[in-house]
DNA sequence: CGGCAGATTGCATTCGAATGCAATCTATGG
DNA sequence: CCATAGATTGCATTCGAATGCAATCTGCCG
């Protein structure tokens, strides 16, 4: 029965040519079954016999046969790959985030196309190199804007945010509270006593930057404490690290104390580097001298000669929460948007006099 | 001239149906036109007189048309996609590494699978994962078994590993000279007048560590140090910090100072969490009462509580390199294999009494 | 104006797997 | 032993772009 199959497979493909790989035909034609009972015996839940499994398999096995994941995308329109934007891998907070994301897609059985986002600009020209795979969602821990939102929508592409924000458009996605992370740490250091804050702020155009400053001045100022200075970083140790001479410099006068007893700082690797700072240039430490607060919770938190006091986003949870999205999207395209937000968990370290509780 | 295409796109793909994506044929119904002319307007290099392109680019633009990746790599058995394979995402070093890849193989027009191996049994699986896609190359910054490469030389998938070797197996590779790092190490820590050396290595399995670790055993023989004393981590900060501990305790007796006065971590990270506990539990501060070194550079390593002296890798070339190779590799499948080592760079921190010789 | 080389264009086929439909097989019941 | 419903299997087509080949067009020269 196998010579019913064309012959051309096994002329061309003899074991000296350019080497292509085998192919479900070749399965078939060694099986001496058709090409559609091969591709049945890797598709889960169709109709085959178990004789037929067997011998397809054996074939299959015999001849090193893996399905081509390109063809079945053409057919199936569905590519079983996802994009996962990141807008700066070298923050110390995204490597977890993408460890995480891409454990969890690999649980479904999909594959992640990594792009790395330097700057705003460099989203249109990642978007174009997106379309063409066809990928079946997005995952965007970068700053979109609405013109690149409005073209997932034309293209029925899923998208969610990561820890991003389009202020009132109706897109999904999952964060972490930024503000009331932000006000879990004004409150504890303003009942440890702390009056003079500042603070050190992420890159002006950080959304997530903006959010937790925002909510830190507001928290602020119902509490009574207005006239904040505040310092404008970029989430580097160098720009917290720097920051700290500004501030001082900034200072009315006073060369008895520090002018401020918190420092508030947009992530943990600028307090780190405000902390560093603090000790080496001005000889203060924390949290006799001063307190330092940090945000997010990365690893170098925990090190012994930081022990920041920060909020810990739940980075399990949120993965999980974006990965479940994001896939359910997938199969339900009609579905509606949903946002989920998750609360940070304090931290409370050594860096800050803290008083966490009522 | 446009009625002579068949009218199915008309009829089919109106624009109330389950939204298809745009495709060469529409386009090519629209500019009426053959759909060869479409595809060969967006082929570099192709015939195409100048008004065809307009007409066609018009059309495309007009539908919004983007090439189908999975078609074209279908035909072309080019799938433009790369897999990254990464140990452990966590370990400081490979966000840096990793982003540095992404963004050059971008500038070839590559997109990268990103997989992370969370143990040696996890190749199989990714592997499984890797083969239908049909990746044009692979990085390995991972350990895999001779069998596992003996599959990328059946299925002719060129490969390129970062970092780790397969002792004398006919692969490429590229890396940094560890040996070579650790003896610069050692040599400047004995110039400086250290005798007392130990050892803090990466866990057993990581090929890595084994040569940094024999690397620098050997060279202090040279040196006439036997007796070093070598401790087990895992590359993490709690090894290295829980390391000086036993270490302490395997010390003889002497109370009056530390049994060793230099210490050769694995890594940075292991450094750093060496130089926490010595301060914190012991009082020892570096480079007065013991010198400690890592391996890597990375960010951290810079951070003023740390100031490490180290072996910086030369991640921008080493990945140039390792991406130059791939490219070549699959541009070329007949060329042969190569191993690039690259040195690493001694940066002198103040976290050892070093002296870097002549 | 005829002829010819080179440039363009379209036709038809191909890549490899999935799937609707029809044909065939199997098991069951009468 | 036959009919019939349900299970298997094969056939033929499809997904969307690339490309060898042949047909057509252009421009240039004599």
């Amino acid at each position: 029965m196998a010579e019913k199959t064309q012959p051309r497979l096994v002329e061309v493909k003899g074991r000296n040519r350019p080497a292509k790989a085998v192919t479900s035909y070749d399965v078939a034609h060694l099986a001496g079954v058709s090409q559609s009972a091969v591709s049945r015996c890797f598709k889960p839940g169709a109709s085959v016999s178990a004789k037929m499994r067997a011998r397809v398999m054996a074939a299959a096995a015999e001849l090193g046969y893996e399905p081509n994941a390109i063809a079945r995308s053409l057919i199936t329109r569905r590519s079983n790959l996802v994009a996962v934007l990141i807008s700066n891998l070298t923050n110390l907070y995204y490597p977890e985030v993408l460890a995480e994301l891409t454990r969890r897609f690999t649980a479904y059985d999909v594959r992640v196309l990594l792009f790395s986002l330097e700057s705003e600009a460099d989203a249109n020209a990642t978007l174009q190199q997106i379309w063409p795979y066809r990928v079946d969602g997005v995952i965007a821990a970068a700053e979109l804007s609405p013109d690149h939102v409005a073209e997932f929508e034309k293209r029925h592409v899923p998208l969610v945010f990561y820890n991003r924000q389009l202020n009132g458009a109706p897109v999904s996605s999952v964060s972490c509270d930024q503000e009331d992370g932000a006000r879990q740490l004004v409150d504890g250091l303003f009942h440890a006593g702390h009056r003079r804050f500042a603070l050190f702020t992420g890159p002006r155009e950080s959304v997530v930057g903006i959010e937790r400053k925002t909510a830190a001045l507001e928290r602020l100022e119902e509490l009574g404490i207005d006239e904040v200075p505040v310092f404008e970083g970029n989430y580097s140790y160098e720009s917290g690290f720097n920051l700290v001479s500004d501030m001082m410099a900034n200072a009315v006068s006073s060369n008895d104390e520090a002018p401020v007893d918190a420092i508030l700082c947009a992530n943990d690797v600028m307090a780190i580097g405000a902390l560093d700072a603090l000790r080496v240039d001005y000889g203060l430490t924390a949290p006799t001298d001063i307190s330092v607060v940090g945000f997010d919770g990365v690893g170098p938190a925990r090190w012994r000669s930081y022990d920041l006091t920060t909020i810990r986003q739940p980075v399990r949870r949120m993965t999980e929460a974006a990965v479940g999205m994001l896939m359910s999207m997938i199969e339900d395209p009609e579905a509606s948007h949903e946002k989920r937000v998750f609360s940070g968990l304090l931290r409370a370290g050594t860096s800050a006099r803290f008083d966490a509780g009522e």
